[in-house]
DNA sequence: TACTCTTTAGTGACAGGTCAATGAATAGTG
DNA sequence: CACTATTCATTGACCTGTCACTAAAGAGTA
């Protein structure tokens, strides 16, 4: 017999298909990339941040950090200067156009969002939110 | 007051983060990307089938799937032949060494996945497998 | 002060996904 | 039978992530 794959590995698989498939949904959907969105949304909870510490705030790599600010603030999004008191940091911010337009796009993510949920019940919605942690917190340094 | 985002939008992002920090952990672990592996999973289970619809299956870009096979192909793990009675499908199988390549494979993506979820349990995979299943209904043709 | 170490942002090369367009083979239909 | 429509695999262009490397600034220390 060949032997089945276990439950376990299953949802590692699963996991992957669905992002796989959220991300360009997502993009479709709300005009804005899932992690533009995410950068915005952090921007906008604190203005005047490190990038670095930005970066550390969305779990995605320096250098694609880098990228997305260059292209939102080329956008009008996003305003970047220096720390004058420590040249190598770069200070982050939204602009005032940027602060509109992330209410837009926010509309839209809702509406992406309550799709993907709208049979999860508030408690089922913590429980996977607590499971993600958990996951995280599994793998963070293996 | 800055309105605070709600759960269900964490819910997304933690989502994204997780995959963004499994893949290359899982590469680096296994040494076979995820979707490799999953392709030759696949392959283990049923053999000879259809590109297209191991592509159905599996949830990634008929695109995608075209090169990895021929890497695959070119690293003797799969082969690939026309279906005679169809001159536009391709039947696509593993090799005896890919055969004996994927049970190695299989080892350390196992032990990637306990850790993953070493402290889950039975049921709660099962929930979790479960929420991925219902999520993905959601948003299938969205 | 001079020397090394660390932190920060940026850059280049690569991998893996998407979409859009193509060509070849088959199916379906008047 | 001829003509159109669909299916399948492939390719090219693009986006976004990773890693490895670099340059510049600052911190720590002999």
């Amino acid at each position: 017999m060949t032997c089945s794959f276990s439950k376990q590995e299953q949802v590692l698989q699963q996991f992957k298909g669905l992002t796989n498939q959220v991300s360009p949904k997502f993009e479709r959907c709300t005009g804005i990339s899932a992690s533009r969105y995410e950068l915005l949304s952090q921007l906008y909870q604190t203005d005047e941040i490190n990038q670095s510490t930005l970066q550390k705030a969305v779990n995605i790599d320096g250098a694609a950090i880098t990228r997305h600010l260059k292209q939102l603030e080329a956008g009008g999004m996003v305003a970047r200067r220096r720390n004058p008191a420590d040249n190598r940091v770069i200070f982050v911010s939204l602009t005032e156009e940027g602060r509109k337009q992330i209410v837009e796009y926010r509309k839209e993510n809702m509406g992406f969002v309550k799709q993907m949920l709208h049979d999860f019940t508030s408690e089922e919605v913590d429980v996977l939110s607590d499971m993600l942690d958990r996951m995280q917190h599994n793998i963070v340094d293996y």
